[in-house]
RNA sequence: GCCGGAGUGGCGGAAUUGGUAGACGCAAGGGACUUAAAAUCCCUCGGAGCUUGCUCUGUACGAGUUCGAGUCUCGUCUCCGGCACCA
């Protein structure tokens, strides 16, 4: 054993061991019980960053813990690898997006093991690869079988720089979630998934994700966005009276319907064309549409009769009303909803109010309410008023005796909604899964066959970034024969969104080395099923609902075809913090590295410096750490150390260079401890704690207690930091510690091993190293996690609390078990207690076991 | 606007079911060792006061419940995240 803490050694010789000895093999074997534990796969930009690191390091901690503990653990990692970025580095460096991605991928595992992370690369899984997109297209031959993949023309959202589709949930504050561009909309014809035909499972779901954050529960229940109302139809009426045609509204608010004082239609709603003449006008409205700065309308000159009152009602159509929301088309209410409310006083429409507040009902009745002019609408539940027989109702009551007698007279019906929208996969670039169809003139969309599959990328394409996707390029690619009919017919250029492939990666784990399946993959279902659900998931809040909700609706999907029996993916999710560090800014250099920030100004130009925010590390603004650089210094198990001490995993995590060195010096001390003892470990089994001296039996003691307090931190929550601080503490009791005779020596061993073995999921090579040089048989990591005794956990001596009316007054050292009656008697004869008591009357006195003592006076 | 979450020393963060606020780490100050520095070790470290080991005060702010509140209840403020013309 050598002196010093040669970190980058010991690192690369215990990742060789572990490799060789195949330690993170994952067996699939029915009779042990398994944990799956996974970390978000990475897209292979090139290299990892610290947030990476973060998040594998808590995914790293969690499996080997669970390996300790005795689980059969599936600790699998690969690689999100198509997408943009590829493509667009082939434009601007004319390399081959594979050629680009796999380089890539080489380097980044390579960044993975120094880190010395316990994945089993046998089952690693590449989403670019043909063995595992080929899967993607089977997928979706299924989905187009059960009607769950279609094609249609519609808007959508369009991303100029990217210069493809985005799905909405891809959409964030009306930018591209990739590149922050400006979307726009687009009509385009493009395939879906049908993951509204999910929405109620997904919704009804939620109440299962127990062991999810909640907040990222309620995002994906915002997204699904359920509400119940009625579908009505309004009758059009022309100069002769009501006609056979029907407009058909969707409201939440049956309660109000009789305040209905005009309707509106979307720009894009059917009826628009027809029913308005002036189509310049009709023009400037589509132009404003989803303009949220101000409403616009355009009266048709039509008008329909509202079903319950027979009132006469204009048509308008307006910018704000939505067509991919209800029926496109809704009914205006102005005293109860401010958006019409907005639009009726702009129009100089009528207002209608049927709704007051409870507390008003009353005046009401005595005919002492004043109408008032209104400022906005009254939005809240209430009393009916103006609506005939449903006059005094509640608004909940009137919701639902409205909606009951609109179907009796159908009118029209109880009507579910969502607003989550069918999942748009199409994207109009080529590195990514073909879509597996073919159009032919004569059979028109034909699905590939499945013996064709896969369908695979073309080689012989060119980038330039001009164009459309290259794919249109390849002869050999769009030009096929129909597999119906024969005759000639043209393949889809269309690539999936890398959303699919992340949808079921997970799944693709858990078969062994390979697969390439040459049987269908629902033969492998006892193999899923043994690991699936994955017990653990760790990634990034980013992905709240994008991944994690197309993860949900696909493996709903693929249980549907037999694949897998679990329709929840992930029964755990832990979404880290993000890691931030300050920023620097120089007023004309723009951000800085801390390096070139000399004394609070500017290397540049001498300017004084505005120290930013705390923020996000991103390259943009040079607060960035590099963990090559952070390895070669410190070493991987430092790295991992700190980020994990320096913050509990789901809060964000604020980097500090000092920090590091903090958590350095705590692994270069216990390498110490372990030095200056070599060699003078003994045998602990004959360790009973009564005939030890003070000082072994207490360094017992608080191993004992760090054991139950690491043990703890790590099951309840996964609480590293504190499990870390207390590993701290005992290391600290250790390193005060002197051994004077054989049986310390012995506490001390039995400290120091358990402290290699608490920490050997934290700081692997590191525990490895000194658990051999302690004279433990390798590997530390196959050892049983160790168990306290609660018995040698006690503390003999307690810290007695004594409070005067809730207030401390003193300590006082009592042997542990004392009872409430000894304490009570121990802190009245307690002299400063006397003297504070001083002859009042005492009221009464509260004893907390074995802690404290409040003695209240009168 | 709606839905989440948070607010504790100079800083990152601890604190079981309501029971000693500030564990652990960082920074800072003092000391030991050294020719010196680094490293290491020891001590101090929320604020105020003085008689230096004690008092008062202190967990965003204001009330309340309680023998006792960082923790529970109500109200207010601030910050962060998500959704947002969804009828």
């Amino acid at each position: 054993m050598k002196e010093r803490y040669d970190f980058d050694e010991i690192e690369i010789k215990w990742q060789k061991y572990w490799s060789e000895r195949g330690l993170h093999k994952a067996e699939t074997d029915a009779s042990k019980k398994k944990f799956y534990c996974l970390e978000m796969f990475p897209y292979p930009s090139g290299k990892i960053h610290m947030g990476h690191v973060r998040n594998y390091a808590i995914g790293d901690v969690i499996a080997r813990y669970k390996r300790m503990r005795g689980f059969n653990v599936l600790h699998p990692m690969g690689w999100d690898a198509f997408g943009l970025p590829a493509e667009n580095a082939a434009i601007k460096h004319g390399v081959h997006p594979a050629k680009w991605t796999y380089e890539n991928i080489g380097y980044m595992k390579k960044q993975l093991d120094r880190m010395g992370l316990s994945y089993d690369w046998g089952r690693e899984v590449t989403t670019c690869s043909p063995d595992y997109y080929k899967w993607n297209q089977w997928f979706f031959l299924k989905l187009y079988e059960k009607g769950l993949a279609y094609k249609k023309a519609s808007f959508v959202n369009w991303c100029p720089s990217c210069a493809t589709v985005l799905a909405n949930e891809q959409v964030i504050d009306g930018a591209c979630w990739r590149c922050d561009s400006a979307v726009v909309q687009k009509e385009l014809e493009q395939w879906f998934f049908k993951i509204t035909a999910y929405a109620e499972e997904l919704l009804q779901g939620c109440d299962e994700l127990k062991g999810w954050p909640e907040r990222v529960v309620a995002m994906q229940k915002n997204w699904i966005g359920k509400s119940e109302g009625v579908e009505v139809d309004f009758p059009l009426a022309d100069a002769g009276g009501i006609t056979d045609e029907k407009l058909r509204i969707y409201t939440t608010r049956p309660d109000t319907i009789f305040g209905v004082t005009y309707m509106c239609i979307a720009p894009g709603h059917p009826l628009t064309e027809r029913l308005v003449t002036d189509k310049d006008s009709l023009e400037t409205i589509k132009n404003k549409y989803g303009n949220q700065e101000e409403k616009e309308g355009l009266f048709t000159g039509h008008h329909s009769v509202n079903p319950l009152t027979g009132e006469k009602i204009p048509v308008y159509v307006a910018n704000f009303v939505l067509m991919e929301y209800g029926t496109g088309a809704i009914m205006s209410v102005p005293a109860h909803d401010q958006r019409d409310f907005e639009f009726a006083k702009k129009y100089g429409l009528p207002i209608k109010t049927v709704i007051i507040p409870e507390d008003r009902a009353e005046e009401q009745k005595s005919g002492r309410a004043e109408e008032k002019e209104m400022n906005e609408a009254f939005e809240g539940e209430g009393v009916l008023i103006n609506s005939g027989k449903f006059n005094g109702l509640k608004s909940e009551e009137a919701k639902r005796e409205i909606a009951g007698f609109i179907e009796e007279k159908a009118f029209g019906k109880r009507m579910v909604n969502y607003k989550i929208r069918d999942w748009g996969i199409s994207r109009q670039r080529y590195w990514g899964t073909p879509i597996p169809i073919i159009y032919c003139d004569k059979c028109g969309i034909v699905p590939v066959p499945e013996k064709d599959l896969p369908v695979v990328l073309p080689e012989d394409v060119s980038f330039t970034g001009k164009g459309g996707s290259p794919l249109l390029e390849s002869d050999r690619f769009l030009n096929v024969k129909c597999p119906s009919c024969g005759g000639n017919a043209k393949r889809e250029t269309d690539t999936m969104d890398t959303f699919v492939d992340s949808s079921w990666y997970f799944i693709a784990y858990c078969l062994k080395d390979d697969i390439d399946l040459k049987f269908q993959i629902s033969n492998f279902k006892s193999l899923i099923d043994y690991w699936m659900p994955v017990d653990q998931y760790i990634g990034g809040i980013e992905h709240a609902v994008l991944h994690l909700l197309y993860s949900r609706f696909f493996t709903r999907c693929v249980r549907d075809f037999g694949v897998v029996s679990a329709g929840e993916p992930f029964r755990n999710l832990l979404t880290q913090g993000m890691v931030c560090k300050e920023t620097w800014k120089c007023p004309d250099h723009d951000w800085l590295f801390p390096e070139e920030v000399k004394d609070g100004k500017c290397v540049h130009c001498g300017k004084q410096v505005e120290k930013g925010r705390i923020e996000k590390m991103s390259k943009s603004k040079k607060n960035v750490i590099d963990p090559d650089a952070l390895i070669k210094k410190y070493g991987a198990d430092t790295m991992r150390l700190f980020s994990l001490f320096a913050a509990p995993p789901e809060r964000d995590l604020e980097w500090s260079d000092k920090g590091v060195e903090g958590a350095y010096r705590f692994l270069n001390k216990v390498w110490g401890i372990v030095y200056k003892n070599k060699g003078k470990g003994q045998e602990l089994s004959s360790l009973i704690a009564h005939s030890l001296s003070p000082i072994a039996s207490s360094l017992l003691r608080k191993t004992h207690q760090t054991i139950r307090k690491v043990t703890d931190d790590i099951e309840k929550d996964y609480h590293f930091n504190t499990a870390i601080a207390a590993l701290m503490e005992l290391v600290n009791e250790i390193s005060s510690f002197n051994p004077e005779r054989e049986e310390d020596r012995a506490a001390l061993d039995f400290a120091v091993r358990n402290t290699l073995m608490m920490l050997a999921p934290f700081a692997p090579h590191f525990a490895e190293e000194l658990w051999e040089a302690a004279g433990g048989n390798p590997s530390v990591l196959e050892q049983p996690w160790p168990e306290w005794d609660e018995t040698l956990a006690k503390d003999e001596e307690i810290e007695l609390v004594v409070q005067i009316n809730g207030k401390l007054r003193a300590r006082m050292l009592a042997p542990a078990g004392l009872t409430d009656e000894d304490a009570r008697q121990r802190a009245l004869q307690e002299e400063r207690v006397k003297e504070m008591l001083d002859g009042r009357e005492i009221k009464k006195v509260i004893v907390v076991k074995g802690k404290l003592v409040n003695i209240v006076l009168g």
